[in-house]
RNA sequence: GGGCGAUUAGCUCAGUUGGUUCAGAGCAUCUCGUUUACACCGAGAGGGUCGGGGGUUCGAAUCCCUCAUCGCCCACCA
């Protein structure tokens, strides 16, 4: 078999992947081996695939990769969400394209072309996961609007209404004029802004006085039912009991008096417009005020807007200053920066409004999700600072608004049947909704014909939130054999943008219907940023296509390149270079297998530097496996991934290899090169989460295989006791060579060319590695020697002193001048260790292990400069 | 306005309980090298008073205080 001499990412990846695919390894059914299970955070079905998914989909299959050689059941479910803002935006802007209003379809029509777009774009982003090595079990694909998955949210909102949790009531909510929906608190972003601040007259009814009030709202003068003043402002005292009148629309209304105002602020006077702002709403609830409502639900103006109406809130807001300044009603106008709320979808201005909606009660649902996060530490948040985030959030959570006037989601299973307030029943169908409300109102002549579902649709994250449950049929059937064995899931890899909307929830959930967690660890990425720390968007046109680099540098290249700068929970500054870095680590790997490949093997002796090669690298080997294990525990993933290029760039390739590198054109003992090979796989083992394509592509060149022995399924290496004498006998080895080599340099000796070595062995080194010595310096005589060698070039190790004769090429002024700098730098060390040690009372309070170093210390310092005079006074001779 | 986190080499980041190996890694830079796996390479080198200022301690990148800058989350000041 003939190696090329290039590894084709392209061809390797289609190859393997279809591989791994035919031969079934993504799939998982529950067996005897203990499970690891992630769920995917679940893209919108209608999204494509961005540097974000790239971060958080590598994570995920680098954790299921490693699970599954550790000889788990590895199970990653995929899946879409349906996203019910963003998706029906999305369709209604194509329909809009297409000449067809919304509003002139019916709930069927509309849904009928939503489920249409879903069919044609849904999926697309599954297929680019599939690019990347995703190695999602993709029998189990779900998607949140699938007929199990919509039956699970709809059966948990009954069940939840049963509860009691789950009531309907006329609140102040996020109103998205673009949408026309309303929106949950968290879906609700606030953006400084410039603005300004009006100053507006108001005539007091009955006088010519007037007071004056500052809104950065002018518009919503329309919608006034009071002013309030601050009842310790001595300046409005006088005008208790008076009432004002609102311009323009000459509305005759009470000044109210409440500690809420803020006297400093403004003119210390209040317009209050209950209908469209939280803290006027309350304020009229206490002091009985009107509410008009001026908006239509689009944000224009309705008939209370009087000659306004139909025109844009905005518009309004101009015009409406322009006429209450020609009216003379307009004091002065300043700038004004203020916290404008917008829609976390549509980016339109959130209008606060008054509606009735569906809620569910949090208060009492979020406390065993509090426990388990920062009590009893059953799930566990990486990095650990989110805790507080999650508790802020938690311990204030308020009711969550889960209805949306949306068409793309699950209905609300709510059945009116009369036009009362309460005259409605909660059923996951329309027959049971029938029975009972046959029940509940004693008239058996009722027909689903008198059944009226409410309209609207639930919000997306009411159905996300049960995700890790539904996906294993969890709520139809909890106690399915499926469910049992995976659940709760072992990891979720995601954004910490989503923490509330869905992580909690989910926490939330998996308590109330399980009684249990819904994961254990949850490992929150952070954000991948452009070199210039600007966050990649669309918009800005600053993020890379991710298939367009997985072309350019290969998956494996791209994988690498996003881990290597993926510190635990910190933003990614990416820069394509990293990828090209990813993909430089593809070619070394590559390139060392065809070294070993195309050697010639025979039956000769094994050769003792490779027998001691052998044993370094299978101690080398096995403490960064061990190192990789706590970085893998403590999700430092890209540590793990740090940990293994140094193992295999500098450890295999830089010193290994060429220890065992036979001769030129000779053949390599059999011994070595099957030791070789195995250090090899052990290799490919510990890379082929991250990339695992080309591993798995030398794998299957190192020899043939049986589908059974595929890589994706083998063993990861055994966790031995490592072996620290070793490896620290081949520091001292590295260092010398690392003279060797350095004194070549310097005197422009080739490596072809032996030179001898002498050594001064002061420190008693062992000769283990001699033999490596003698063949990575070439040199051709080793020599143990008592006194210094006059007429040498020198170099130390610890105490060591080594010696290359060189006739002719010795400086002696440069060498005077080399190790005069050397003395002088362990002489002023000594000094600070024996200052240390002769403080008294560093010597008495520090333990006796530090004093015990300091004093080794001094010790070598002292053996050193005796060496490194010894070597002085040789050269003054 | 409240909270959280950061600030260490040109860049991105490690640095666990204060004390061998504490000032590190990768990349970048510079020098040298056409040694037959790899120039997507090899061998070397330079580079930081650990954001500023105090303090605690025999000893501080690490603990405390304070200031500065940046980031994130939360919050109804018109």
């Amino acid at each position: 078999m003939t190696i090329p001499s290039q590894f084709d990412a392209k061809v390797a990846e289609q190859k393997w992947y279809d591989y791994w695919m035919k031969n079934n390894y993504f799939h998982s059914e529950p067996d005897q081996r203990q499970p690891y299970t992630i769920v995917i955070p679940p893209p919108n079905v209608t999204g494509v695939l961005h540097m974000g998914h790239m971060l958080n989909n590598t994570i995920q299959d680098v954790l299921i990769r490693r699970a599954r050689l550790k000889g788990f059941n590895a199970c990653w479910v995929p899946g879409t969400d349906h996203a019910s803002i963003a998706t029906e935006a999305k369709v209604v802007a194509k329909l809009k394209a297409e000449g067809i209003n919304k509003n002139d379809l019916t709930r069927e029509e509309f849904l009928k072309h939503a489920w249409e777009w879903t069919d044609k774009y849904g999926g697309v982003i599954l297929e680019q996961l599939k690019k990347l090595g995703a190695s999602c079990d993709w029998e189990r694909t779900k998607f949140t609007m699938d007929d199990d998955m919509s039956a699970s949210v709809i059966r948990s909102f009954v069940d939840l209404y049963n509860k009691g949790l789950i009531y309907r009531g006329y609140r102040m909510v996020n109103w998205d004029p673009e949408a026309k929906t309303t929106l949950s608190d968290e879906e609700v972003n606030y953006e400084e802004r410039q603005g300004k601040l009006y100053y507006l007259r108001y005539k007091i009814e009955g006088s010519e006085d007037y007071l004056t009030i500052a809104t950065t709202r002018p518009e919503t003068i329309l919608g006034d039912t009071a002013i309030c003043v601050n009842p310790n402002d001595e300046r409005y005292s006088h005008l208790k009991g008076k009432k004002a009148i609102v311009p323009i629309v000459n509305r005759s209304i009470p000044i109210i008096f409440d500690e809420y105002v803020d006297m400093e602020f403004g003119t210390g006077c209040l317009k209050v417009t209950p209908a469209h702002d939280v803290n006027d709403k309350e304020l009229g609830e206490r002091h009985n005020l009107e509410i008009i409502d001026i908006f239509n639900d689009d944000a224009t103006l309705n008939s209370f807007g009087l000659h306004y109406e139909g025109k844009d809130r905005f518009t309004v807001r101009d015009e409406i200053a322009k006429e209450l300044e020609a009216a003379g009603h307009m004091e002065k106008v300043e700038t004004h920066i203020n916290k404008v709320g917008t829609s976390e979808r549509t980016k339109a201005v959130i209008e606060p409004r008054l509606s009735d909606q569906w809620f569910l009660k949090m208060e009492d649902l979020a406390k065993p999700a509090i426990k388990a996060v920062l009590e009893t530490e059953e799930v566990k948040l990486y990095p650990k600072r989110f805790d507080n985030t999650y508790r802020h959030w938690m311990e204030n959570i308020r009711d969550w608004n889960i209805s949306r006037q949306l068409w793309w989601g699950q209905q609300i299973p709510a059945y009116y049947y009369g036009e009362g307030k309460e005259d409605f029943i909660v059923a996951e169908t329309k027959e049971q909704a029938l029975e009972l409300a046959k029940a509940k109102t004693g008239n058996n002549a009722l027909t689903v014909e008198n059944l009226k579902q409410d309209p609207d649709a639930l919000d997306t994250w009411f159905s996300s939130w049960l995700w890790p449950m539904a996906v294993f049929g969890g709520i139809m059937n909890p106690d399915n054999e499926e469910f049992k064995y995976y659940y709760p899931t072992n990891d979720l890899v995601t954004g910490p943008d989503i923490l509330f909307f869905w992580v909690a929830r989910m926490i939330v959930a998996g308590y109330e219907y399980t009684g249990e967690k819904p994961f254990n660890n949850v490992y929150l990425t952070g954000l991948v940023r452009d070199k210039q720390r600007r966050k990649m968007s669309k918009s800005l046109g600053n993020s890379p296509d991710p298939l367009d680099l997985i072309e350019k540098f290969g998956a494996d290249g791209v994988r690498v390149g996003l881990l290597l700068s993926a510190s635990a929970g910190n933003d990614i500054m990416f820069d394509e270079e990293l990828c090209n870095q990813g993909k430089a680590f593809s070619n070394k790997i590559w390139n060392a297998f065809r070294l070993i490949k195309g050697w010639e093997v025979s039956d000769t002796e094994q050769p003792d530097h490779s027998r001691k090669a052998v044993a370094w690298y299978e101690a080398k080997l096995q403490k960064t496996l061990a190192e990789i294990e706590d970085h893998f525990e403590k999700y430092r993933i890209s540590d793990a991934l740090m940990a293994i290029y140094k193992l295999v760039w500098d450890d295999f390739c830089s010193w290994f290899l060429e220890m065992i590198k036979p001769a030129y054109q000779a053949p390599i003992d059999r011994v070595t090169y099957n030791k070789a090979i195995e250090m090899l796989e052990n290799n490919l083992k510990l890379l082929h989460p991250f990339m695992p394509f080309l591993t798995e592509e030398i794998w299957q060149y190192i020899t043939e295989r049986k589908p059974e022995d595929a890589l994706i399924v083998s063993e990861w290496p055994e966790l031995k006791a490592v072996d620290n004498d070793i490896i620290a006998g081949f520091d001292v080895a590295a260092e010398v060579i690392s003279g060797i080599r350095t004194i070549r340099k310097d005197k422009n000796i080739p490596f072809k060319d032996a030179i001898s070595l002498k050594v001064v062995n002061n420190d008693n080194t062992s000769d283990y590695f001699d033999t490596v010595i003698i063949k990575l310096g070439n040199i051709d005589t080793l020599e143990y020697v008592s006194d210094a060698v006059n007429g040498a070039l020198t170099f130390r190790v610890k105490s060591n002193e080594y010696f290359v004769p060189v006739a002719g090429a010795i400086n002696v002024e440069e060498e005077i001048a080399k190790l005069t700098e050397e003395l002088n730098y362990n002489k002023g060390f000594l000094k600070s260790v024996q200052a240390k040690l002769s403080n008294e009372k560093f010597v008495n309070s520090a333990p006796e292990k530090v004093v015990a170093m300091e004093k080794q210390k001094e010790a070598d310092a002292l053996a050193k400069i005796a060496t490194i005079e010894q070597s002085l006074a040789a050269l003054a001779n």
